[in-house]
RNA sequence: GGGCCCUUCGUCUAUCGGUUAGGACGCCAGGUUUUCAACCUGGAAAGAGGGGUUCGAUUCCCCUAGGGCCUGCCA
């Protein structure tokens, strides 16, 4: 309740101000974890809001308790501060305000916007059949009978006396939809048990909000019409609407388990960077022209609602993948360090002690160039992080087999002890000019020398490899392989 | 059953009556090559179908087909 009067305060003060300001909410239902759809949901719901300086809510619609956790709230949390997308104030949670909505169903019954049903659920039943059969929407009896026919003490539930008027909602998305009178339904607003629906409690929660726009999923196209009759019997404006398609799976199907309506935090173990996910969701239904890839900073200032499209789209986990890329690339050096050791934990057998970071952070310039995600770049950081003595199995040893490699490696073992010079380049140098000494091409002379220090693993070029890992290591690994059996 | 919405390369999309229909991902071919990548060059690839309107339709209208959403004392 009382981040509810500070907003509107704040909104009251917006006014005295004459700035115009834009309040947005994400208001998802606690039912499971936050779903990718969800998640570009309030991408847009934020990006409008903080693009103009105005403020982005969180509402947690759990009026159904039967379905609502805690477990999904915080599901629903952890994916939005993951996601980077924070929002302003307290979250709001619906139910709570069960009392306020109550206050405004008395308004509405009061005016005669809203009346009292007395329909048995088996009445309901038949009615709503017949309804179905005559291409309508169900109407109750007791929106014409007078309350003192009700058997006393009869349950009872409120509903909204559904105007006879045709409904236009005007949608920066949809444009103008029109529907028919017949097609709306007297409404419930209260259930038996005295608890407000959802239609009821969201016109009250954004009107008592401030919020100004209103970007949700098309599935709730309909509930704006029905939340419109609602505002208008209130005497309320409605806020701005705009409902975005549904994301679709890559089979062009409803999202399901097996391809993408997973949660956002499954996303993040698959390895994905919030900022690319962010890029991605971005692109999907909403474009300005030809460009594919934003940075934080051009996604503020080049989202509008204009962009955004009435298709469905797919997930396309490829082009995930690399508009991923793009920001690891771009990502510091350090935070991909510390988002790589976190992935690998401390159960792993790799190391992660001082050494190995050290290797990270100077490798990392080439590493993160050769993977897509946090995945893979744990795969191309592999060779540097498993210890020794490294174990050639299969395939792996097959450069090493025979003593001709054997004995050339220990040349080459000897040449590297005297190396002085251990940069990049000058490593390139003494090892190119090894393989002319040897008078073999240089396969002869560097995929031994990757067997033995990478064991056959993801690597880039053995001068970088080499610079990298260190003298010491480097004729350690040499000394493994060369000795052991 | 009824209502509403959608339909450009495989995918995301550009086009806001006149373009050789563009870009990106993916794919194919070639280059580079010490693994795996990355990178470079080139290529194949689209207006669901049918009617209109118009000098001219991907673009505007209608129909058909296909898909989605809603039609709850769920949200």
């Amino acid at each position: 309740m009382l981040c509810i009067l500070s907003l509107s305060q704040r909104s009251m003060l917006s006014h005295v101000q004459q700035t115009p300001q834009i309040i947005t909410r994400f208001a998802p239902s606690p039912t499971g974890f936050l779903h990718i759809g969800g998640a570009r949901t309030a991408l847009f719901n934020s990006l409008l809001a903080r693009a103009d300086g105005g403020v982005f809510k969180l509402r947690i619609e759990d009026t159904d308790r039967a379905r609502s956790s805690e477990a999904a709230v915080a599901a629903i949390l952890d994916g939005l501060s993951w996601l980077g997308l924070d929002w302003d104030g307290e979250a709001v949670s619906q139910f709570e305000r069960a009392d306020r909505h109550r206050e405004i169903v008395e308004q509405l019954l009061s005016s005669d916007a809203a009346f009292r049903c007395y329909c048995t659920p088996d009445e309901v039943e038949a009615l709503r059949e017949t309804a179905f059969a005559e291409g309508r929407a169900l109407r109750s009896p007791w929106r014409d009978r007078d309350a003192g026919e009700a058997p006393a003490g009869a349950p009872y539930v409120v509903r909204f006396r559904a105007p006879d008027s045709d409904v236009i909602v005007r949608d920066s998305v949809q444009g103008e939809v029109r529907w028919a009178a017949k097609e709306f339904d007297d409404l419930i607003l209260l259930r038996a048990d005295g608890a407000p629906t959802y239609n009821l409690a969201v016109v009250v929660d954004d009107h008592d909000m401030g919020v100004t726009h209103i970007v949700r999923g098309d599935d709730h196209l309909v509930n704006a019409a029905r939340q419109s009759q609602i505002y208008d019997a209130l005497g309320w404006t409605a806020p701005a609407f705009a409902h975005i398609p549904l994301i679709h799976g890559p089979d062009g199907k409803k999202l399901s388990k097996r391809h993408g309506a997973l949660g956002i935090e499954a996303y993040r173990d698959m390895g994905y960077l919030p900022e690319g996910l962010r890029n991605y969701l971005l692109r999907l239904g909403w474009a300005q022209g030809d460009k594919e890839l934003f940075s934080d900073q051009e996604m503020l200032s080049a989202f509008s609602l204009d962009g955004l499209n009435k298709a469905p789209a797919r997930l396309d986990f490829d082009k995930m993948a690399s508009v991923n890329a793009w920001h690891m690339r771009r990502a510091d050096n350090h935070r991909l360090v510390e988002l790589l050791l976190a992935r690998i934990g401390e159960q792993s057998e790799l190391r992660t002690d001082d050494t190995a970071k050290v290797w990270l952070h100077s490798a990392m310039d080439v590493l993160k160039d050769r993977g897509a995600t946090l995945a893979e770049l744990e795969d191309q950081a592999y060779f540097l992080l498993r210890p020794r003595p490294i174990r050639l199995e299969g395939k792996a040893a097959k450069p090493l087999n025979g003593d001709e490699a054997r004995t050339r490696l220990g040349r080459l073992r000897a040449v590297l002890a005297g190396q002085d010079d251990w940069s990049e380049a000058s490593l390139s140098a003494a090892l190119n000019s090894f393989a002319e000494a040897e008078e073999v091409g240089f396969g002869k002379v560097g995929q031994p020398l990757r067997a033995a220090l990478t064991g056959g693993a993801k690597a880039p070029d053995m001068g970088f490899v080499l610079s990298v890992l260190g003298q010491e290591e480097t004729l350690a690994r040499l000394d493994d392989q060369l000795t052991g059996a």
